[in-house]
DNA sequence: AACCTAACTTGCAAAATGCAAGTTAAAGCT
DNA sequence: AGCTTTAACTTGCATTTTGCAAGTTAGGTT
């Protein structure tokens, strides 16, 4: 009667690690929450409830407790209210900035997104100066969007 | 009454490239195939079912079949063999290369895999030699699995 | 004290998943 | 030609996961 629901019953269904990582967030929300994190400063239940997909809060409630078992993301209760639960990644969470900028960039190549492909490439040029800021905000706390940052002119060289 | 059974029926959920690829293969299965075809050098329907992990026959189908769909692998039909048909990646799905060795990487660096930690660094450091092999692999039709390539001696510099 | 808020639960319907067995067309064998 | 095998799926059904709406609880606020 723990709080983690998907707790897994069944064991590892290989040693690949590609097969390892789909089993700790391979489905639709997992990495929209870690992407939440560590792009657009997000650190509530309200704010991921809120954040324009429309994840249903009881499957929230499941993934936040699934990320936090696989020890990617961390609560830190918030001292001036009692109410709030601060989430934030580990740093096996931001390490999976990877990833998600891959996601973005073959998202953004291949289909028909909100955001322009002369952003997108010049991350995609830039790749380790953009990890680079993502991993320095998550070390520093600075939670400002990271968006603002890539559509700027900050990328430059 | 098409063969694709998870036809979206409610539109994109945002505009964001990260959500859209999570659309296309956020599950715990069409990665692991685009890995098979990647770097396996898998082609077929028993290839894919008799892979390890286990998938079932109808998810199986429904996978190959959304992927289709989404224009990242392809089918071919074998002259030799009329019963037989070949997937094979399109370029959108040979694009993927850099999602699944991000997954690698993560997964090896954070989980207990099979995978010894020193050829994950090996590959992490080598990134584009990586990508460029698997590519160069995908052109050529060149369907020798990746992963011995990668375990051995080819990556020193 | 009455009201508001943040973070969850709970109940229930709908969809996806998994398992075992069955189907079909194309080969292969005798 | 007739029989067996094989590859690639379907189908039926039980289980699990997902989604939606509404409810709960521990803090805060006024």
């Amino acid at each position: 009667m723990s709080g983690v629901p998907g707790r897994p019953k069944s064991e590892r269904r290989s040693g690949c690690p590609v097969s390892i990582s789909l089993e700790a967030f391979g489905d639709r929300w997992s990495l929209l929450i870690v992407r939440d994190l560590m792009v657009r400063g997000f650190r509530t239940f309200k704010e991921f409830q809120k954040a324009g997909e429309g994840i249903a809060s009881n499957i929230l409630a499941h993934r936040l407790r699934k990320l936090e078992a696989a020890g990617i993301i961390r609560q830190e209760a918030e001292k001036s209210d009692g109410r709030r639960v601060n989430y934030r990644l580990t740093e096996k969470g931001i390490d999976l900035v990877g990833v998600l900028l891959e996601l973005l960039i073959w998202g953004a190549r291949h289909e028909q997104t909100g955001t322009p492909c002369a952003v997108i490439e010049k991350m995609a040029k830039n790749r380790e100066q953009v990890l680079a800021e993502a991993r320095r905000r998550w070390r520093e706390r600075d939670s400002t969007p990271l968006l603002p940052w890539l559509g700027g002119g900050h990328l430059e060289q």
